[in-house]
RNA sequence: GGGGAUGUGGUGUAGCCUGGUUUAACACACUGCCCUGUCAAGGCAGAGACCGCGGGUUCAAAUCCCGUCGUCCCCGCCA
C-alpha cells in the first residue's frame, strides 16, 4: 500500500479525499461495534475508525494489538458532532478504514509506551527503539534536528565554512581522559579521539580559512554525569582577525535565532556580561543562575576582629567568611539545619555556622561571639527579615564559593523561587589565565593553554595568580552552554604560557610541536567558541539530562545495555593490534 | 576513589521506619467476554511477583543487619 502522507499530518484539507497511512497502533479503543485506533508515527497520531460493515476487516482489526505495523487505507472525514478532539492536531479528522494491511506483529512490550509512565533508566535504554518511540521523544529528536539545521543555515548565512577535522589524533597531555584507539601499523602507538577540534581549528586559520565551523563530535573518557556522556556534540567555531565582541557578537546572533525559530521566544541581545569574580563571589559559581536573586554576600573584612574564633582562626589563615541568607528558613528544625551542613560538607566544608532572624534580633548557638554592630551589618548586607535563616561558610575561597552556591541553587530549586519560563543568557568574563593545582603543585589553564592573556598582561609567576585571559563563557539559566577565547596567534607567547603551567619545551614540542610550528608561519589573530550542543537542546526541550536528547547515550557507567558495549575482542583483532591482556577483567 | 537515593508481577507504585493480621495491595498494561463515538475509553472476569542477588539475626524477614550487583543524583574528575 502507498502511503500517501504521515498520520500525523492528516487535516480538515483533506476531508472528502481518500488517504493511506502507515505506522504504528499507539492504542486500540474496541466498541464492540466499532473499534478506534490511534496510528501513531513520527509526525504524530491520527485516529482511524473501523467500522463492522465490512466484516472481513472489522475480524482483523479485532485482532490488532499495540505497536502492530499496519497500513490503511481510507477516506477522511471530519469527526461526527460533539466528538472532536481539541487536544489533538488531527482532532477535528478521521480516517474510516476501507483496507488493513497488517504489516508486522509485535509481542508484548517491555514497557509502556506513553508519554505518562516512565520506567527504568535501564529498561529504557536496553530497549531504547522503543523507548524512542514516545511522542516527546519524538518531539525531542525533531527539535534537535531543527536546531542543527538552523545553525548550519545561521552559519551558512554569516560566511562560515564548513570543515571537518579528524576523529583520529594525538594525545595531549593536558585536560580530560583521551580515549585512545591502537595502531595497528604501529604496534605500541595509539590515535587518541579528540576532546576537541581546539588545536585543528587553530590550524585552520592560519591555513586562511577564516570563519569555519562544524558540529562536531567530541570525547572524553571521565566519569558520566547528567550533563556528560563519553561521547557529545559541539558547535565549534572559530574566526580569525577578531576580538572577544566578535566572536560574542556571533553567538548571541546565533542563539537568538535558535531561540527564535524553536520556541519563538526573543532573547535579548547583547547579553548581559558579568565578571568571573563577581560570579564567584555573588553566586559561588562561574555559571550563576541569575533567575533568582539569593547572592552570597562576604564579611570577611566586617568579621575580621570578631568574637567566634572559628571565623577569627580561618580569616587569620587568609580564608574568608561569605553568608547566604535563606528566605523563611527560621523555621527549619535542627535537622533540616544538620542536613543543609552535611550537604555543604560534600564540597569540602567542614561546618555550617547560622543564626536566624527574629523581630529582636537574631538567635543562634553562635550569636553570643557577635557584638550587636556586626549582626546588623550582616542582616543589613543580607537583607535578612524576620523569619529567614542566614548561613555562613568559612573556609578557603574555593570551599566557601562552591559550598554556598550550591547551596543557593538547592534552597533555590526547593522553595520554588526559580521562574521557568525566563532564559537568562549571561556572559561570564574576565576569567584568570590560571588556577593554583594544589596536587599537582603547579598552575593549570583555567580555560585551556591556548588562550591569549589580556593584552599588557605579563606572563611571570608572580602574576600567574592575577592575569586575566580572553576568555569567556555563555551561561544560561546555570548551564554552561559553552566557552571560548582569543588564542594565542604568537608563538613566543604560546611558549611561555607552555613554561609557566610546567609544559617542557620538549613535552610541548613532542605534544604540540605542529601548532608551535604553525603559528610561526604568520598566524592570523584568531579566536572562537565551543557551544555544548546536546546541553542547548537540552535546555530548548526542557529535559534536566541529555540523555533525553540524545538517541543512543551511555549509562551512569558508562554501558550500553541495548549493544552491550564495551565488549571483549577477539585475540586475533588484539594480535593485530600488537596489544597482550595481561589481566582479563571479567565483564558482568 | 567517595557520598546519597533506589530496586516489590510486564510497567508504575504502596507496604519496610514500628518483623507476625500478607493468601504481598493498588493502578496501568496483558488475556477472555460485553459494548456503535471513544480518545490516558468503559464494564465484567482472569492470569501474572517466593519482594535485585547472596548471607545473617529471629520461633517468624519484602520489612532488621552485613555483603554484593544494577540504575539514578552528587563530590572528586571533566583544560
Amino acid at each position: 500500500m502507498k502511503r500517501s502522507c504521515y498520520c500525523g499530518d492528516v487535516r480538515e484539507d483533506s476531508i472528502g479525499k481518500e488517504l493511506s497511512v502507515s505506522g504504528w497502533v499507539h492504542s486500540r479503543r474496541d466498541h464492540g461495534g466499532v473499534i478506534f485506533i490511534d496510528l501513531r508515527d513520527r509526525e504524530g497520531v491520527v485516529q482511524v475508525v473501523f467500522q463492522p460493515e465490512n466484516k472481513e476487516i472489522f475480524a482483523a482489526a479485532e485482532r490488532l494489538r499495540s505497536e502492530y505495523v499496519i497500513s490503511v487505507k481510507g477516506l477522511i472525514r471530519h469527526r461526527p458532532e460533539g466528538t472532536v478532539n481539541p487536544n489533538m492536531p488531527t482532532g477535528k479528522v478521521e480516517l474510516v478504514v476501507s483496507e488493513l494491511e497488517i504489516v508486522n506483529t509485535a509481542p508484548g512490550l517491555p514497557f509502556e509506551i506513553s508519554d505518562y509512565v516512565y520506567t527504568s533508566e535501564e529498561l529504557r535504554l536496553k530497549y531504547r527503539y522503543l523507548d524512542m518511540r514516545r511522542p516527546s521523544f519524538q518531539k525531542n529528536f525533531l527539535m534537535r534536528h531543527k536546531i542543527s539545521q538552523e545553525i548550519r543555515s545561521f552559519f551558512n548565512d554569516d560566511g562560515f565554512i564548513e570543515i571537518e577535522t579528524p576523529f583520529l589524533g594525538k594525545s595531549t597531555p593536558e585536560g580530560a581522559r583521551d580515549f585512545l584507539v591502537p595502531a595497528r601499523l604501529h604496534h605500541g602507538s595509539f590515535y587518541a579521539l579528540p576532546q576537541s577540534p581546539q588545536i585543528f581549528k587553530q590550524i585552520l586559520m592560519v591555513a586562511g580559512f577564516d570563519k569555519y565551523y562544524q558540529i562536531a563530535r567530541c570525547f572524553r573518557d571521565e566519569d558520566l554525569r547528567a550533563d556528560r556522556q563519553l561521547e557529545f556534540t559541539q558547535v565549534d567555531l572559530e574566526m580569525s582577525f577578531v576580538e572577544e565582541n566578535d566572536v560574542m557578537g556571533v553567538i548571541e546572533r546565533m542563539l537568538a535565532r535558535i531561540f527564535k525559530s524553536a520556541l519563538n521566544t526573543d532573547v535579548k541581545t547583547p547579553f548581559d556580561r558579568m565578571s568571573y569574580a563577581e560570579a564567584m563571589l555573588k553566586y559561588g559559581s562561574d555559571k550563576p543562575d541569575t533567575r533568582f536573586e539569593m547572592l552570597i554576600q562576604d564579611f570577611s573584612a566586617e568579621l575580621k576582629d570578631c568574637g567566634f574564633s572559628v571565623f577569627a582562626n580561618v580569616l587569620a589563615k587568609g580564608g574568608i567568611v561569605r553568608g547566604l541568607c535563606i528566605p523563611k528558613g527560621a523555621s527549619f528544625s535542627r535537622s533540616e539545619i544538620d542536613g543543609l551542613t552535611k550537604f555543604v560538607g560534600e564540597y569540602g566544608a567542614k561546618g555550617l555556622a547560622w543564626m536566624k532572624v527574629t523581630e529582636t534580633g537574631s538567635e543562634s548557638n553562635i550569636v553570643k561571639y557577635f557584638k550587636d554592630e556586626e549582626i546588623k551589618i550582616i542582616v543589613s548586607k543580607l537583607h535578612g527579615k524576620a523569619g529567614d535563616l542566614i548561613v555562613f561558610l568559612a573556609d578557603d575561597e574555593k570551599v566557601v564559593a562552591q559550598g554556598l552556591g550550591a547551596l543557593r541553587l538547592k534552597i533555590g530549586k526547593e522553595q520554588g523561587l526559580i521562574d521557568k519560563n525566563k532564559f537568562n543568557f549571561l556572559w561570564v568574563v574576565d576569567f584568570p589565565m590560571f588556577e593554583w593545582d594544589a596536587d599537582e603543585k603547579r598552575w593549570s589553564a583555567l580555560h585551556h593553554p591556548f588562550t591569549s592573556p589580556k593584552d599588557g598582561e605579563a606572563l611571570t609567576a608572580e602574576n600567574a595568580a592575577k592575569a586575566k585571559a580572553k576568555a569567556y563563557d555563555v551561561v544560561l539559566n546555570g548551564v554552561e552552554l559553552g566557552g571560548g577565547s582569543v588564542r594565542i596567534h604568537k608563538s613566543e607567547v604560546q611558549k611561555k604560557v607552555f613554561e609557566l603551567l610546567g609544559i617542557s619545551e620538549e613535552a610541548a614540542k613532542e605534544k604540540f610541536g605542529f601548532l608551535l610550528d604553525a603559528l610561526t608561519y604568520g598566524a592570523p589573530p584568531h579566536g572562537g567558541v565551543a557551544l555544548g550542543f546536546d546541553r542547548l537542546c537540552a535546555l530548548i526541550a526542557g529535559e534536566e539530562s541529555i540523555r533525553e536528547v540524545i538517541a543512543f547515550p551511555k549509562t551512569q557507567k558508562a554501558l550500553d545495555p541495548m549493544s552491550n558495549a564495551p565488549g571483549e575482542v577477539s585475540e586475533k583483532q588484539l594480535k593485530e593490534l600488537g596489544i597482550r591482556v595481561v589481566v582479563k577483567q571479567a565483564k558482568n
